[in-house]
RNA sequence: GCCUCGAUAGCUCAGUUGGUAGAGCAGAGGAUUGAAAAUCCUCGUGUCGGUGGUUCGAUUCCGCCUCGAGGCA
C-alpha cells in the first residue's frame, strides 16, 4: 500500500543542537520551504539572544514565522498551528518540501495532534485573575479553582500558577471544566506524512559546552545593547513572554541592578541548560520519533535526513 | 613571625549542648492542550581539611600540621 500523503519534515531538537545548520543545508539541496517552530524567533528586534540567523542568512534562506510579532505581543500554540498549517499548504502548493525546524516542542505536538476547541485567552480576565493572585496568593486561586472545577483542582499543583490561571479562565468563560473540552477532542487526521526527526545529543557535557560557547558569542555580538534598546521602550516588562525568554530575563535583571555581570552569565547559562533538558524530555516521550545524535561523529546527518525523506516519499 | 577567624554536597553556607549532617543554587529525572525559551513536581552519603589525643563513641572537645581571609609587627 502506498502512502499518498505528502511528506512534511519536522526537525526537532534542544537549543544549540545544530537544527538550523541542518535546515539550511537541506534547503540548498531540495526544493523546500523553511518554517520556524520557535516561540522566541517570532519576535522582532530579538535577534542575538535568540540565536536567530542573521539578516543575510534570512535573505538567502527565507524562514516563515520569524519576526512576526512585536515583543509587546504574545503568541500561542493555537495561533502557531493556524499559521503553520497555512505555510505548509503554501509550500505544498509550490511542490516544495515543508521543513519545520525549531525547539518549541509543544508547537510541534499541537500541530501534529491538534488542540481541543478551547476559548482563546482573555487579556481582561487574565489581568483580573493576576491581580487577585497578587492579593490573595496562588493557593487561594487554586482553592477557587477546586470549587468551580474539582477535576482541575485535583490535577494541578497550587503553585502551578500558569495552569491554575488557564483552568480558571476556561471555567469562568464557559462554565465548563477544561477537561470536558479535552474529552470532546477528536483524534486529528493529518493530511501529511510527518517525518519526526529528533536531534538528541547524547553527550550532555558537550551540549553544555556548546551552550556556553554560544552565549559568550552572543555577548560579543552585542546582546547587552539589544536588551538595553528593548528596555528603553516603556511598554515592555518582565511579565511579558518575550522578556521572559532565556537570557533576556537575566540580562534585563542585570541591567536593572539585581545582580552582577558574572552572575547574569551564570544564570543565563543555567536557564539555557534547563531549557535544553526540558526539550529533551519532550523528545524522549515522542512516540515514533526518528532519534539521531548530531554530536555523533560517525553519523552523516544530512545523508541520514535525506534517506528518511526518501523513505517517506515512496 | 605572632594573634584572630575560617576549612562541611559541584558552588554559597547552616548545623550537630559528642551518637557520622541539611538548606539555597547548580545538576538529574518527570509533567506539559491558546504565555511553553513559560509554568510546575520529584531526587541530597558527603574520607564534615589532615593527623594524633580524650572518650564506649569525635565532623563536634583538645594538641599539632596544611591551606585561605583579616589584623599586629
Amino acid at each position: 500500500m502506498q502512502d499518498a500523503k505528502p511528506p512534511v519534515l519536522f526537525i526537532m531538537g534542544p537549543t544549540a543542537s545544530g537544527k538550523t545548520d541542518l535546515a539550511l543545508e537541506l534547503f540548498d539541496r531540495l526544493s523546500s520551504r523553511i518554517i520556524s517552530v520557535d516561540s522566541a524567533l517570532i519576535y522582532k528586534g530579538m535577534d542575538i539572544g535568540t540565536a536567530k540567523p542573521d539578516a543575510q542568512l534570512l535573505r538567502r534562506y527565507p524562514h516563515s514565522l520569524v519576526d512576526i510579532k512585536d515583543p509587546a505581543e504574545s503568541y500561542s500554540a493555537a495561533e502557531f498551528v493556524a499559521d503553520a498549517r497555512s505555510e505548509i499548504e503554501q509550500a505544498l502548493s509550490e511542490s516544495r518540501l515543508p521543513i519545520l525546524v525549531g525547539g518549541t516542542i509543544l508547537y510541534f505536538k499541537a500541530l501534529s495532534q491538534g488542540l481541543a476547541e478551547l476559548p482563546e485567552a482573555s487579556p481582561e480576565l487574565r489581568a483580573e485573575l493576576e491581580a487577585d493572585a497578587e492579593r490573595y496568593g496562588w493557593a487561594e486561586m487554586h482553592r477557587r479553582l477546586a470549587e468551580l472545577d474539582p477535576v482541575s483542582g485535583a490535577r494541578l499543583k497550587p503553585m502551578d500558577s500558569q495552569r491554575v490561571q488557564r483552568a480558571l479562565e476556561v471555567v469562568m468563560l464557559t462554565g465548563r471544566p477544561i477537561s470536558s473540552f479535552w474529552e470532546a477532542q477528536q483524534a486529528q487526521q493529518n493530511p501529511w506524512n510527518i517525518i519526526p526527526l529528533a536531534l538528541m545529543p547524547g553527550d550532555r557535557g558537550e551540549l553544555h559546552r556548546r551552550i556556553e560557547l554560544r552565549f559568550d558569542q552572543m555577548l560579543e555580538l552585542g546582546f547587552q545593547q539589544e536588551v538595553e534598546s528593548l528596555m528603553k521602550r516603556e511598554d515592555l516588562h518582565l511579565n511579558l513572554p518575550s522578556v521572559r525568554c532565556v537570557g533576556y530575563r537575566q540580562m534585563w535583571q542585570y541591567l536593572n541592578g539585581d545582580y552582577e555581570a558574572e552572575e547574569m552569565r551564570q544564570r543565563s547559562l543555567a536557564a539555557t541548560r534547563q531549557l535544553a533538558k526540558r526539550q529533551l524530555t519532550w523528545l524522549r516521550g515522542w512516540e515514533g520519533a526518528v532519534r539521531v545524535d548530531p554530536l555523533e561523529k560517525s553519523l552523516n546527518l544530512i545523508d541520514e535526513t535525506l534517506r528518511q525523506i526518501k523513505k517517506a516519499s515512496i
